[in-house]
DNA sequence: CGTATTTTTGTGCACGTACACAAAAGTACA
DNA sequence: TGTACTTTTGTGTACGTGCACAAAAATACG
């Protein structure tokens, strides 16, 4: 319970005043050399950590955020992604920021083109990317280098982008962990479906490859030899995978086990319980409304959240402690994987419910 | 991002001055029936919330608070509830929080007693409560209630009493989560060992007890007919505990599966592992840093955690908000159960890191 | 009605920080 | 040395809230 330093403290202990103190910890300039170098020698003696809460009510400036990711749908993955990022500019509600949010359609890329083209001439102080299209992603990217605007991703990273950061689970990992859940709690070489999608374009490009490597290498390294049966289904065009699944269940009778690596498992699940298929275990991503709905139900089995409300907050968070306290940034931040059962979701806090 | 309500905001809309919404707002008198009601409908009309940061930064009030828990060994348990009460003391720094830590000796009924004693007597604004011994806490909180002194728990709650909150896990759910993890891991109808204390006066009265009813009903509900078998453990004593667990493992061999219901798991994992019994599922409690340890070894195969950080974390900021701010207060408080693997422990964040 | 007393209301300062502006010190050059 | 200009430094105000204190209004009572 030692007494708060403040810039006044700092000031006196350097022999200047609090004016030149502010101007060194905010680079200002026309400070000089002698002064600068006393304040930044009692700084860093002292450790000062400015009070953001108090700093951001005196602030002046204002800053315009832009966020583009795939339209978020109700209950679903993106809308959770959109919740964290308000949330951040809730409990920073003294900073003066004008947000907006471009949305594009994650299975047409010229509908992605286009937002792009729009954003890279936008006017605005940052970025906060969810990605789908690699290469239209790289070049929205080299434009805002090039005009000096710092870009956040969250959900996933995009190679050959210089972030200021990114927030993601770790996709190969997480790859791994269904591997290690499906094999846990099924028999022993028991067939292993996997829902795949059919067309690129959606998030599979960039996650859902990641995982399934992660996932083959697990059982490749444990010498598991489990059968894997890919499901074929599609995101873009949802009219199809009636006939994908029935198809495949003819195909396939008895499957102990399926691993969805998409957030669509609800469908499977639901595909399952209106064909009177019993006994299949199932593992899930992200806990959309559809999913945890499933997963009450005792149709899912296990459901893995990459907390896309914290992916959200943190992004705008640390977006927003760059631009104004110029906060030093850890470009990677992989997020937590979160196990779900029916016995833990009720008491899930989503992100949100932490900060209020 | 509209603009912020403020008291001014609120005292030109009740035709009253910011003098008088101070006054209704905390409840300081004074004020005529006419301006309580007419500040008292603005104010539910635009749904005034407080700038906390703010507010605490002008409090010149100094708060005493008091944490009494069992003793707090490093990377344990206990001294992660009160890391994350440190930490929400950081997070209002400007409020003038002295607060003193009370630990007692959770073997030692006595130990207890004294400090209890102790705490009945002190002078202070509010008490965090990790209870151990029932009679004792119920005397404390008579005490305290008398004296008009709000108290709160973490890690778990006690029956008789009225605190202001506590944060805890549901621990019957968190046994039944523990029974559909070994069932789903093991052969059917593989035999389970439990651990199971054989001295009361540990966790075991308020927690263990309603984990293992958890686990058992679990069973019953779906007709696993798995046998289950106690091993016994003594915490007060570990000296003892070598000689229990030879016994045990000399009388039963090939034990599938382990579940732990306290925070020692990693002593059964590193026996199994000195012996060379393999092949054994083990679920265990709490994210200790042996615990943590055994499960990158890959000796432990489920981690259960209870969030302590998280609940020391909202126990103090419950406290504080409401000794400060006045603010309504949610009495029950239960946790997320973590589950958490080999593969997903690197990435999880104990919550001190979601803050800062 | 006048005065004393109590109740109610309004005003102003402090908290720690950002930033605008004024003051002071330094520099260049005639 | 004086003047004009630039660089450096210090001071004061605002932000939203709590709280002390002063001002005003209401009430009591001779």
């Amino acid at each position: 319970m030692q007494k708060k330093i403040r810039i006044k403290d700092i000031a006196k202990m350097a022999g200047v005043s609090a004016g030149t103190v502010d101007r060194v910890l905010h680079n200002r300039g026309n400070v000089s050399e002698a002064a600068r170098e006393s304040v930044e020698k009692v700084l860093k003696q002292v450790g000062y950590k400015p009070n953001m809460h108090v700093s951001s009510l005196s602030l002046k400036r204002k800053y315009t955020i832009v966020v583009t990711t795939p339209q978020a749908s109700a209950g679903a993955y993106w809308e959770s992604i959109h919740n964290g990022i308000r949330h951040a500019l809730d409990e920073y509600e003294n900073i003066k920021v004008k947000f907006r949010i471009f949305t594009y359609n994650q299975y047409d890329i010229y509908s992605c083109r286009e937002v792009f083209e729009k954003i890279a001439h936008y006017d605005m102080d940052g970025v906060i990317i969810g990605p789908t299209f690699h290469e239209e992603t790289v070049k929205l990217c080299e434009k805002l280098s090039d005009r000096d605007v710092p870009y956040l991703f969250v959900d996933s990273t995009i190679a050959n982008t210089k972030p200021l950061a990114f927030f993601s689970a770790d996709h190969y990992v997480c790859g791994q962990l269904m591997a290690k859940l499906i094999t846990s709690i099924i028999p022993q070489e028991g067939k292993i479906g996997i829902l795949q999608a059919v067309r690129t374009g959606d998030r599979s490009a960039n996650t859902t490859i990641l995982r399934i490597k992660g996932f083959t290498d697990y059982l490749t390294e444990r010498g598991c030899l489990n059968p894997i049966l890919r499901i074929p289904f599609s995101v873009a065009t949802p009219e199809d995978n009636k006939r994908y699944l029935s198809q495949f269940f003819k195909n396939n009778e008895h499957i102990p086990g399926i691993v969805v690596m998409n957030s669509r498992g609800n469908f499977i699940a639901n595909y399952l319980s209106a064909n009177n298929i019993m006994g299949v275990k199932m593992i899930c991503m992200d806990l959309t409304s559809a999913n945890v709905e499933a997963l009450k139900n005792e149709q899912i089995d296990f459901l893995i959240g990459q907390g896309p409300e914290y992916q959200g907050f943190f992004a705008m968070k640390t977006l927003l402690e760059f631009l104004v306290f110029k906060q030093p940034v850890s470009v990677q931040n992989y997020v937590q994987l979160d196990i779900l059962t029916k016995e833990t979701i009720d008491y899930y806090k989503n992100f949100t419910n932490i900060i209020y």
